[in-house]
DNA sequence: AGGAACAGGTAGACAATCTACACCCAAGGC
DNA sequence: GCCTTGGGTGTAGATTGTCTACCTGTTCCT
């Protein structure tokens, strides 16, 4: 196991599978890049989340594959070229079913953990 | 991706990582055998959890090795032989270091979604 | 005799993630 | 002109936990 590792780092393999949920969830925010999505997470998560570019894109290329997601190449702010992701009406389903799941998981732990 | 299967089934694979947590937690409430665990997280979880035995018996053994966990076969109620496993002190460090692992990761994940 | 429930186990596939790279471009300093 | 820093995308390969699908044996009840 990763988890035996000396530094523990708040990596999400702890929680694998909601990346996409994550992912998604950002891009609710409005359309975003790749290095965007990271930098996003990490803030708004107090600095825990670190999301790597070897797990980031490969999962926007899942995703992208399922329909969940739509790219484009655009300029950013400071004029590099980027590949914008916007979420599909698809996405928007697959993040609401997430997200249940994600809470029915959460209480499922949390009633074995306080008990 | 496993989540593209038609019937979701609450199977702990969305949280992987988290196994050990749960059978360490229920080892805190008295020794156990693994058929015994399997039961007492799908009752306590309301029928949520339900933990594969080609997942859970991996997991003892490689808990063993690590000597969070000792094990012991025993006779159960049924009057069956059973493997039963009570939890060591370096289990119960595990088991705090898991436990403040998966806050901190739950209310970053949460940070992200109720933003 | 047969079946259901109890109990432990493994082999092999699967798939998300991580580590460690590579590549390109823009802007600013010197 | 050159170099460094930061922005930005990407892949190859290894790791590893979990799942699926099996197998074996026992006890108890009818």
């Amino acid at each position: 196991m990763k988890r035996e590792r000396e530094v523990y780092r708040n990596r999400i393999e702890l929680l694998q599978g909601t990346l996409d949920m994550l992912v998604l969830k950002t891009l609710q925010w409005g359309p975003q890049h790749g290095y965007g999505i990271t930098q996003a997470l990490r803030t708004r998560s107090g600095e825990v989340l670190q999301v790597e570019t070897g797990s980031l894109y490969p999962a926007l290329h899942r995703m992208e594959r399922h329909k969940w997601i739509a790219a484009e190449w655009k300029v950013t702010e400071q004029n590099q070229r980027a590949r914008f992701y916007r979420i599909t009406a698809e996405g928007r389903r697959q993040l609401a079913n997430d997200r249940s799941r994600w809470d029915t998981m959460v209480a499922a732990i949390a009633s074995i953990l306080e008990a």
